[in-house]
DNA sequence: AAAGGTTGCAACCGCTGGTCT
DNA sequence: CAGACCAGCGGTTGCAACCTT
């Protein structure tokens, strides 16, 4: 018999940190056997927790190929620039951030936030009061936090306004933002609907073209020119179109397909 | 030195969407 | 078609380490 949840009847499973036997355990299973089905792991595994636990343990730890350490400034960039775009969907950053988990990037992010909001500059506090201000009229009715919700994407503007030469020709940052016109699509796109993929992401699919490590000489014109015209129809359209121009390409697609079973072994102890 | 506050991060919880029966 | 199961996602919590007073 099942739960709901696709849980055996609890044998009094365990919860909390994980010790470095289970880690051992978890670890041994997944690298002999695979995951076929994460409920049945902690069964066949001979561990005390749940499926979902393991799942988590496995992505977020002892999957082979983590990074761990502080992020890099071009790490920073790119989860900047696809969190202005993207919003909160941290899984889908971090596929474009090979050997990092979306709940680390989501960790550093909040990290990151609060720093970023106390080192904030004082010409825009102004900015920043309003946008919150009024954001808050129709932020109010929802469940979701207005500090967290409005300022990541506060924050995220700041750092599109910082870069120095990355703007669009015809528009400098600075007018972008004095000017508002592209404020509510970009600070309400998340808002709006994160899954639509018709909103106008102007300011940072024009940003994005940086984080692919091209050069403009790399950047055909026309694709200058789909990406300032918008005809791209979401941040992840450009994305798809240069990333098999990116080295790390095979990497990522390596951890997401499974496929370091078949030929990675080597790397474990 | 100790108490209280803050930060960083691992892990849990609840929800959603896809798949299967 | 409906319901059950499951993986995955994002928000939240808990706690240890660190910092400040």
């Amino acid at each position: 018999m099942m739960t709901k949840s696709g849980e055996r009847p609890k044998q009094r499973q365990r919860k909390g940190l994980w010790s470095p036997e289970e880690d051992q355990k978890l670890k041994n299973f997944i690298i002999s056997h695979g995951h076929a089905c994460w409920t049945t792991v902690p069964i066949l595994a001979g561990l005390q927790r749940n499926g979902k636990s393991c799942r988590l343990r496995w992505i977020n730890y002892l999957r082979p190929g983590l990074k761990r350490g502080t992020f890099s400034a071009e790490e920073e960039e790119i989860i900047l620039t696809l969190h202005s775009s993207l919003g909160n969907k941290w899984s889908r950053i971090a596929k474009y951030l090979p050997g990092r988990t979306d709940n680390e990037i989501k960790n550093y992010w909040h990290s990151y936030l609060k720093k970023r909001w106390l080192k904030s500059q004082p010409q825009l506090k102004t900015q920043r009061s309003n946008l919150t201000e009024s954001a808050t009229s129709l932020i109010s009715c929802g469940k979701r936090s207005l500090e967290t919700e409005t300022l990541d994407h506060v924050i995220s503007f700041e750092k599109l306004a910082e870069k120095p030469s990355s703007s669009p020709p015809q528009e400098s940052n600075t007018n972008m933002m004095n000017s508002g016109k592209y404020l509510p699509k970009l600070f309400f796109s998340e808002w709006i609907s994160s899954s639509n993929p018709h909103i106008d992401y102007s300011p940072a699919l024009t940003y994005s073209k940086h984080i692919n490590h091209q050069t403009e000489d790399q950047i055909d014109e026309e694709e200058v020119m789909m990406i300032n015209n918008n005809n791209y129809s979401s941040l992840e359209d450009v994305m798809l179109r240069t990333e098999f121009l990116q080295p790390d390409h095979e990497y990522a697609n390596y951890y997401s397909s499974g496929d370091f079973f078949s030929n990675n072994d080597q790397n474990y102890v």
